[in-house]
DNA sequence: ATAACTATTGACATTTTGTCTATAGACAAT
DNA sequence: ATTGTCTATAGACAAAATGTCAATAGTTAT
């Protein structure tokens, strides 16, 4: 990936059957929420631990996919009253969040043995001819 | 993902900033020819290894792929003088192939540790109050 | 003739992702 | 009043991997 910490896994049919397709971005969001509730650009920030790099990620899509999320039913939202700079908009996993977003976790696990069998067969030519 | 063993990654901007984006069909079918050259159902058959259903895989799409490949110049490929059934077409990796497949081997190790961060968090506040 | 195997290509459609544009308010500092 | 930081958004355009479906046609063996 040229692009460094950008563009997790794209787009496709195959990606997502359903309305709620296991976007990677979406799935960060909701591990984050899963951890505690939070806002927009605190969201953002937090990405980071996923290999995201805040300086250079849009904000926009991290709208968009909050957006989509909550018209999902996986999260709520509501102004926080306590906020004393800006007004902020509490984004909260859902119950349906969390049970999606286990399966999520369960298919997102699965890519990953794919790609262990990947390299596993890619080692094991690659290590036989010293 | 419901569809099961369809639909890797999907597409995308970030997936691939220039012409050859680590699309996994296209690395699945660079590993098996990593390991030697085959020809179009072979390795339609072989992609089983890396979850394909053979059963299900659009053989079209496989064309596809080694089409893109072949552009690429990451294979090349020639007319099998020894098959005794139908004409088969051989597809080999070329250096240019093995080194590409290098790369996108690193990349995938990436998405894979980005995963397993995003594993290690969830897993850490579900078990964090059994 | 039928089946298995083999070679292809292209059109249509879906979906995640990225870039860019745009708007506007709440506070604090100058 | 101006500027900066922080915060909330939405939408249009574009790119690209993926899947479905349609189509063509040859080489063997049964």
């Amino acid at each position: 990936m040229p692009g460094g910490p950008h563009g997790r896994f794209g787009a496709g049919r195959g990606m997502g059957r359903g309305p709620a397709g296991p976007m990677f971005l979406q799935a960060c969001l909701l591990v984050l929420l899963h951890k505690g509730k939070s806002y927009g650009y605190s969201l953002a920030q937090d990405l980071k631990q996923f290999g995201f790099d805040p300086a250079r990620i849009d904000i926009s899509i991290i709208y968009r996919a909050l957006r989509g999320l909550e018209m999902q039913g996986l999260v709520e939202t509501a102004w926080d009253e306590n906020s004393l700079g800006p007004q902020r908009r509490m984004y909260e996993i859902t119950p349906q969040g969390e049970a999606v977003l286990s399966a999520w976790m369960q298919n997102l696990h699965q890519r990953k043995l794919e790609i262990e069998a990947l390299e596993s067969v890619y080692d094991e030519v690659t290590n036989r001819h010293p």
